[in-house]
Formats: structure tokens, C-alpha cells, sequence
DNA sequence: TGGTGCCGCTAAACCGTTTTACTAAACGGG
DNA sequence: CCCGTTTAGTAAAACGGTTTAGCGGCACCA
């Protein structure tokens, strides 16, 4: 039993395929007879009409994709995707989209774009230089850039005020009278490229901050990792075994939970022997023991202009940028170092 | 400049369409010369199959269905959701499945399931006696059911031991000497239905315990709240208010967080002035201060095993269900009730 | 030399809708 | 009563691919 399309609504109804599609969609061209029995006959095949069908002549899916730079299940090993989603999704929801998961395939984000089939994007984390990007310009997709990093461009961005909310919180360590700070940064996902975006921009965040005190920035003491509590937690570890620090300085409030996984391995206690403190704000953040410093930013509002941003979009054509502002947020895992107490 | 086509393709290399196609879907069927030939044109001109067009062939989306009970938003506020869903992604990814986010569309399931173009749904929290479900079969698309209630049925599920685990964490309050026990249940997302599913089956896990201990089971003790931080805390202050007692039983750990929140707020402290404990174990729990005893479940793995046979499904036919097993977790919020001390 | 089989490619049908262009009948106005 | 307009519906094209059936030419074999 193969599925009900309109030709067999149609012909059950004595009419053509025409009348059963003006049934549902545009109800006023029938009488009011012909279109009560062709929704009758409907209803009783149980008819619906097939969405990718429909798809093709209006061009529309209802659908928009969330470009994601890794696989599914490594992003959300960051809670920081959870949220963005969320502030996504309350958008969507309201204007009837669906969100659909786009990861790369077998390593291609291009190849996961092509076979993606939705009304446009939403990238988080990456630039319009890349390949992908300009890939759906080229197709002429609607497209939203999150955490882009702050190049000026014709494409719709949301980004927040990375490189402040960085140095403050630099600032904050450093006012502190720590000088051993370790910093962990975010990887990109690819590593050819030079850093760029997000990570670049916190990470001159930090830099200014010890330049404006005078105090010389080490490259050798920036480690990178994904963002992963793992990660963070084994980037931690082996960097404490090449030097000695007061300070951990990490990118996002993931990496900082593995950075605690750490100070608890070593039996260092937060802030006594070691400070920490992270970036986002997540909902953990609070909840940890102690409660850990961090730049908060808007997660969730940053996925609902994204959102807003992108539906706009695709009604009245591109447009439209916002930088969200950060806040220090000074909690228990910072304190002076034992050296200065 | 619209779109690039495969006619447009065709007609630059002098080919026909199918000659295109088969350039890229099987290209044995050319000779090296003309394959290479059309491939380099496509190149040039930017062609990508479009994927919505290959799916009124081919009968494949490449993407699969979440379907939710509720907002996309909502869902994600308790990260129970966020959790399946990386258990879910990681093997999707595996496949090459994209994951398409699925709630209501003004609040009717049904409607939604209509507008996705996917190959399949998992859906959660939802029985197939519900109207949605039966749609879905009726358009006979796999479907695999998570957290459904172990009704037998001849559609795939994934189901944890709820009763069994209930019970053990009812148990254990009810050993430590607790008499008065508070239960925050979740309430449905469908208030009109009598209760069924994983909250039923949990609320029997709960009563058995009692029962068995020979300790009268009071349904004006039991409290229902949307699984989400808030609601948790709001229902146990309301409980307080009118009541008194020196334990919460939450049946996710979602709820069990708005307890603490709820316990914060009237100066109570935990585990002395009041006993908490969870269902789920999320990452979370072990965060919490003191740390939550809660039932251990294996949600990623339970989703995991959710896409592995939806995917099974759309290769073989339908077949197969499973129940994963609970364990009970004693942390610090439980401990003997002030008056047994 | 004639039949057979394979190679490389094409024309046309098909997937299930929406939309455009058109028609027959009913209707209304002068 | 005739002509123009509206009403209620239809046939066919279009969307952009894949798939099926088939065709001409060449190679091979008897």
C-alpha cells in the first residue's frame, strides 16, 4: 500500500489534481460543496501532502540549518551549543521553522551543505573567508554568522564584545597580583588556518590586558584546546608539569570545568593555590564549587537574533549586524596568589 | 542569476542530463573522457545537485526526526534533552544523517510531523496510542519510540528500567527513616490523558516502594511539574507551604535542582533540614552542592541505541526494542530525617 | 560475414506537488 | 438579447533531479 497522493485524492473526488491542491491552500477558488467533499475524501485516505513535493515548486522548506564546524556530538559536549539552540529555537518555534542539525560530512562542511536542504543558515564559529561560507553565498542562501569574529562584511553577524570582556577578565587576574598565568584557548576546528575569530579575538583581549599593565604576554605559556571538559582538563595537567602557575586563564566556562578536574587530580584547592576563571557564563558556572568567575555573555539571546536575523532574511533580503555586550562576572574561583597574601 | 541546474551543465558539456547525473551518482557508466569533462564544467559553473529535487527520486532525505513533545526551547531547559540528543548525533554522524529538530507546530504534533521531510522519527516521550504516532505509521515511516512506557507493541523502543529504579530510590529514602516524603512528578505534556509513560511508570516505581515498606502511599503528596529548573522550585514551595517534610522525591533531576533552589530559599539546609534525590543523573548532579543522589540512567546511550535501530529500520524493516538498566546513586543529599538523628 | 554482447550515451518518463493559462457556464448590465 | 465579467473548475507546464528503456557502433567470436 503505497502512499495517498493528490492524484488519488482526485480521482476519488471526480475532480483534478488542481482542485485538491486549491482545497488546501487556497480554499476561496471552489464552491463551497466541492471543497467540503474533496476534504472529506481526503481526511478519509488520510492524505497529506508530501512535504518535499511541495518543496519544489515553493521553494520553501520551512527548515533552516544550524552550521556546526564538528560533529553533533562533540559540540554539545559543550553546554554552550545547548543554549545557543535553545535561544535559537525560541524563534524558530514562534515563526513555525524547524532547525536542522548540519555537521560536516566525513570532514566536508561543504559536502554536509550541499545535501542540507533548508531555507538558510545559521554558522556559529565561522568566517565568510572559508570555503563553506562562500559556498552558500554562492548557492544564495540566506546566511547568519555567529561568533564570526568581528571583520567588517556584508554578511548578517552576531557577535558579542569578545575582545573586552576578555582583557577585563584578564585585567581581573592580573589586578589579583597574579603574574604565572596559564591561559587555555579555544582550537579552531581547522587548525591550518590561522587563528582567526572567536579565539583570536580573546585571546588580544588577554594580551592587551597584560600589555596595559606592562606585564609581558608569553606565547609559550597559551595552550589550546578543543572545547571539551576533557580537553581542558589534560591541557591543564600537561602544562603544569612543564611550569608552575597561580592562574588559569581559559577561554570558556568548559574548558575552566577541566581546569577544576585538574586543580582536584593535583589536590590544588581553587582559589588558594590556584585561581581560575572562564568565559560564557554557562549555567554550571554558578553551580560549581566554588562558584567560578567568568565573562557572562547572552548566550541565549545571541541564538535569537541569529534567528530573527536570519528570518528577516529570507523575507526582505540580507541585512542586519549586533555585537551583544559581556560582563565580568567575579565569583569565588579568583583570589590573590598564595605568593602575595 | 538563478540557480545552476543540471540542464545548464548538460547543455555547456554538450551531454545529456542523464549523462550528468550519471557523472555523479555512477560514473562507470562513462568513459573517463566525458565524466571528467562534465565533472570540470560542474566545477566551473558551481553545480550541486539540489537535494530536495534528489529526494523526490531517490525517496531519501539524508536526515532524521527528533520529535518532541514541546518547544525546541522548552525541551532544551532541561538538559536531560540535550543529552539524548548527543547520544543521537553520534551515530547519525556515524551514518551520515542529519538530525532535524521536530515540535509542534500551534501545539499540534500532528501538523508538524506533516511539514518534516525526514526518513524517518525518534520520538520521545510519546506513546503510539497517541494520535501523532499513529499519523506516522499511517504514512509508514519508521518510527522508533523512546521513553514510551513498556507497553508491548510492535513499534521499536528504548525504554530504562523506570519502575525498578524508582522503587530502589524510594526505598532508600524511606530506609534512612523518611516518612514524609514530598514527590514532584513530571507532569505530561498532554495535561487531558490519563498518566501513562515514563512518569507513570516512575510514580509506581515510587508507590511500589511504599507499599512494600508497609508505609501508607499518599497521592495528596504528589505534585506535578513541567521538567523544567523553574517549575521545580515553584511546586516545592507551593508543597512547603502547605505541608511539612523532610524529603523530595523528583523523578527527574531537573526538578530536583528547582528543590535545591526551593530548599536555598527557605533557609533549609541539605541534607540536614531536607533530603534530596533525583532521577537521571545528568552531569549536573555531581556539580551540585552537596552532590545529588539520583538514579542513574544511560541517556546517551539510550539514545544512541534509539538511532542505531531507526537506522536499522530504514535499511531492514522495523524490528527490535530494548530496556537499559538503572542504578541507583547515593550522594550528599540524602541523609536521615532531623527527627531519626 | 553475420550474430552477439557490451560500451557509451540519450530520450522520455517519473517523483508529487503548485501554478499558470485557459475554458465553459452562469451572471449581470445596458 | 447581447456582451463583458465573474465563477468554478481543468489541462498542462514547471520544479530539478533520477531512472528506465533503448539505440547506434564497435569488438569479438564462430
Amino acid at each position: 500500500m503505497a502512499r495517498v497522493t493528490i492524484s488519488d485524492v482526485a480521482r476519488r473526488a471526480n475532480v483534478s489534481k488542481t482542485a485538491v491542491s486549491f482545497a488546501f491552500n487556497s480554499p476561496g477558488q471552489l464552491s463551497p460543496d466541492t471543497r467540503d467533499r474533496i476534504l472529506h475524501i481526503a481526511g478519509e485516505l488520510g492524505y497529506r501532502p508530501d512535504p518535499v513535493a511541495r518543496t519544489m515548486t515553493t521553494k520553501r522548506t520551512g527548515s533552516i540549518g544550524l552550521l556546526l564546524p564538528q560533529a553533533v556530538h562533540t559540540a554539545f559536549a559543550n553546554p554552550f551549543y545547548p543554549l545557543v539552540i535553545e535561544g535559537i529555537s525560541s524563534v524558530c518555534d514562534a515563526h513555525e521553522y524547524s532547525l536542522l542539525l548540519v555537521s560536516p560530512v566525513r570532514g566536508s562542511v561543504e559536502e554536509a551543505l550541499g545535501r542540507a536542504a533548508v531555507d538558510g543558515f545559521i554558522s556559529i564559529g565561522m568566517d565568510e573567508a572559508e570555503l563553506p561560507i562562500s559556498h552558500i553565498l554562492r548557492r544564495e542562501m540566506p546566511v547568519v554568522l555567529v561568533d564570526a569574529g568581528d571583520r567588517e562584511g556584508e554578511t548578517p553577524r552576531v557577535n558579542i564584545s569578545d575582545r573586552v570582556g576578555a582583557r577585563e577578565c584578564a585585567r581581573h587576574l592580573l589586578e589579583l597580583g597574579h603574574r604565572d598565568v596559564l591561559v587555555v584557548a579555544i582550537q579552531s576546528y581547522d587548525e591550518t588556518r590561522p587563528l582567526q575569530g572567536v579565539p583570536f579575538e580573546r585571546l588580544s583581549g588577554y594580551q592587551q590586558a597584560f600589555e596595559q599593565a606592562g606585564i609581558p604576554w608569553r606565547e609559550d605559556r597559551v595552550f589550546f584546546a578543543r572545547p571539551t571538559r576533557e580537553a581542558g582538563r589534560e591541557v591543564v595537567l600537561a602544562a603544569m608539569r612543564k611550569g608552575s602557575y597561580t592562574a588559569v586563564l581559559a577561554m570558556a566556562d568548559i574548558l575552566a570545568l577541566g581546569a577544576y578536574d585538574a586543580a582536584q587530580h593535583l589536590g590544588m584547592r581553587i582559589p588558594c593555590d590556584i585561581s581560575i576563571a572562564g568565559f560564557d557564563d554557562l549555567p554550571i558556572a554558578g553551580l560549581l564549587h566554588p562558584p567560578l568567575t567568568t565573562v557572562a555573555q547572552p548566550v541565549r539571546e545571541k541564538g535569537a537574533r541569529a534567528a530573527t536575523l536570519l528570518i528577516r532574511s529570507l523575507q526582505d533580503g540580507p541585512g542586519g549586524s549586533e555585537v551583544l555586550e559581556t560582563q565580568l562576572c567575579v565569583r569565588g574561583s579568583t583570589g590573590p596568589p598564595r605568593s602575595a597574601m
